[in-house]
DNA sequence: CGGGACATTGAACCTAGTCAACGTCGGTGG
DNA sequence: CCACCGACGTTGACTAGGTTCAATGTCCCG
């Protein structure tokens, strides 16, 4: 079966022309002349790839790929997109947003025809991922003998990739489908109204993403985003209902990563409530030793430790140089390595 | 068929002299010289009340209380202990572990039988229930068909009575059913090691209490204790377990809970973290507010509510003088009455 | 009506946040 | 290749908010 691109290109010039590339080449096209039809189609035919303009009237390129997002069945095509010129700028929004790749106008057959074949191909690559968590869950359905719902992720399976700092979903959005980590390591965070942020989690391979808002029904309560390239895999959210509603073992397993994410929020609570600075800083640095595969080096920022321990990034910078004449870590830059765990886990508040 | 009296007493001449009074009632009696065989007598036969001296060679009276509560199947049952002497600080510990009533030794006949009819019929009026919570649970069951687990539940529903300040359950405690508060008030608490203490929730009629361990199959992380009398009933994990297997619609119920439960300690986590006393001290009353029945009335303790915002009770005392004096509440010792619901809400940091 | 528990108020102290200046690293462009 | 820029990290001085300690008031229960 021939593969199927999808163009979404107001100028009808340019669209034609394109056109006749790709059906020379063998691909099978649909076209749209502007962004809403483009959605529409991409999510009646789920192209394996969707070139598309980004100046556009009314939904441009970017509302294109943002609705496309939102929708697991198409979040995970690969998006090229068109610019006319080669702002810089609105290019990096572009693949901030989860563009792929771009093509900048003018663009000849090759450059084109190498850009959607070397699409395809990643895209090959990044089905092929293995997922302890994917593998589990099927554990658990095989058990009981059906196997069709599972099967029917596992087949459709969609990865999608995300840079770093590019946002996986936002506070409020309506979530569309559970993730899992692939690979890579993810944040979780929520805003005051004056903008400090305090990190609620952090996720790495094979852990389950936005796990209460998908199973409260309600949007999301936090934002998500990679704290370093990362490939996630969207479970969409029927999918997910059914599960739990055929499987009480899979009921069961989430349930179980409810309550301890409960349990882990409580004992939180009651450090932000009571402990020193100091005792919290420990406590972040130990609870990102036991995270990260590499277990005692990781980089971080200053940041991103302040938000995680509910503190000003100025107090961490103190407490970790603190830290560093009392042997009890090594730090260069914004790599930390942990020197001695037991002592660590013994500070006094 | 005959009311069954289970008497444990290490003195022969007592336990044969009781034992003669209450066969002559028409009770059937089931006797136990120590400690460790009455448990196990009232686990085998579930006695309709137990008698209990205080005063025994190994485990005494405490000690067999303090088992039988650990059991769903026995918690319920009424608890009578004897006391040689009328020693004021030992029986108020007795009470506070869940004994029922007392009698002091020596006691005539009439004061016996009184003592045992009396909590017979108190226990008939506590059966006499109704929750809407279970409600809730029957529709979910009813509606899939099968009844016969819940009807067990509610045929043998073990409600239990708690007096003001005593203790429901131990941080660290394995836990044996889930709580559903059928009237009453129950707060948990987590404690740090130097002994401060943080409140994690409140719970009023018609919540599930300890959800979160009985989930996870750990041991609980918290302690509850009632801040007024309180009636729960208990739903043995056993049962639960099956409910929850069997039932999609139960576990899903569990589900939206913890998942709830999840959001909201993230938002005291922000909360913790980031505002200021005033802002703590307010959504501290807020949720007070949105609890009870009467709503904007309460009364509660500086200190309960320090331990709720997570700071000292002088400051809660020096906050609350505040917002009296800009007429968003009143206070009249440790009644609060919420004035300006709204004016509350909208405190800034 | 007395005593103890609980609440309030005052004053001293101290932790951690804020503001500001300076250092360091990595990447970009001339 | 080097100089520069901006982002990030560090350090210092100052300050404010909240805790602690201590003394005094108030309420409620027996």
């Amino acid at each position: 079966m021939s593969k199927q691109v999808l163009i979404i290109e107001d100028n009808n010039d340019i669209r034609g022309n394109i056109i006749e590339i790709l059906e020379l080449a063998g691909f099978q096209v649909y076209q749209a002349n502007n962004g809403k039809t483009g959605v529409e189609l991409a999510v009646k035919h789920k192209p394996d790839v969707i070139l598309c303009d980004i100046m556009m009237p009314d939904l441009d390129g970017y509302g294109v790929l943002y609705m496309l997002n939102k929708n697991p069945e198409t979040a995970a095509i690969p998006f090229i997109s068109l610019t006319a010129k080669a702002e810089r700028i609105d290019l990096r929004k572009g693949m901030e947003m989860g563009a792929d790749d771009y093509l900048t106008k003018p663009f000849d057959d090759i450059e084109l025809l190498n850009a959607i074949e070397s699409r395809l191909k990643k895209r090959d690559t990044q089905q092929n991922f293995y997922s302890k968590s994917l593998d589990k869950l099927n554990n658990l359905i095989s058990k009981n003998g059906g196997l069709a719902e599972l099967k029917k992720i596992i087949a459709e399976r969609k990865s999608r990739q995300f840079k770093k700092n590019q946002i996986i979903y936002y506070n409020g959005d309506k979530g569309n489908g559970l993730y899992i980590v692939i690979s890579g390591k993810v944040k979780t965070v929520k805003l005051t109204e004056d903008g400090r942020e305090l990190i609620t989690g952090i996720f790495s391979s094979d852990e389950y993403l936005g796990v209460n808002a998908m199973l409260s029904n309600e949007p999301y309560s936090d934002t998500a985003s990679a704290l370093e390239d990362t490939q996630v895999c969207i479970i969409p959210k029927e999918q997910l209902d059914e599960l739990i509603r055929l499987y009480p073992e899979v009921a069961r397993e989430f349930i179980n990563i409810l309550a301890n994410d409960v349990r882990e929020k409580e004992e939180q609570l009651l450090q932000l409530a009571y402990h020193s600075v100091r005792k919290r800083m420990a406590e972040v640095l130990l609870r990102l030793y036991h995270q990260g595969n590499d277990n005692e080096r990781f980089k971080i920022s200053r940041e991103d430790m302040a938000a995680m321990a509910g503190m000003a990034t100025e107090t961490v910078s103190r407490t970790l140089t603190d830290f560093k004449d009392e042997t009890l870590i090594e730090k260069k830059g914004s790599l930390i390595t942990i020197l001695d765990v037991k002592r660590l886990a013994k500070i006094k508040n």
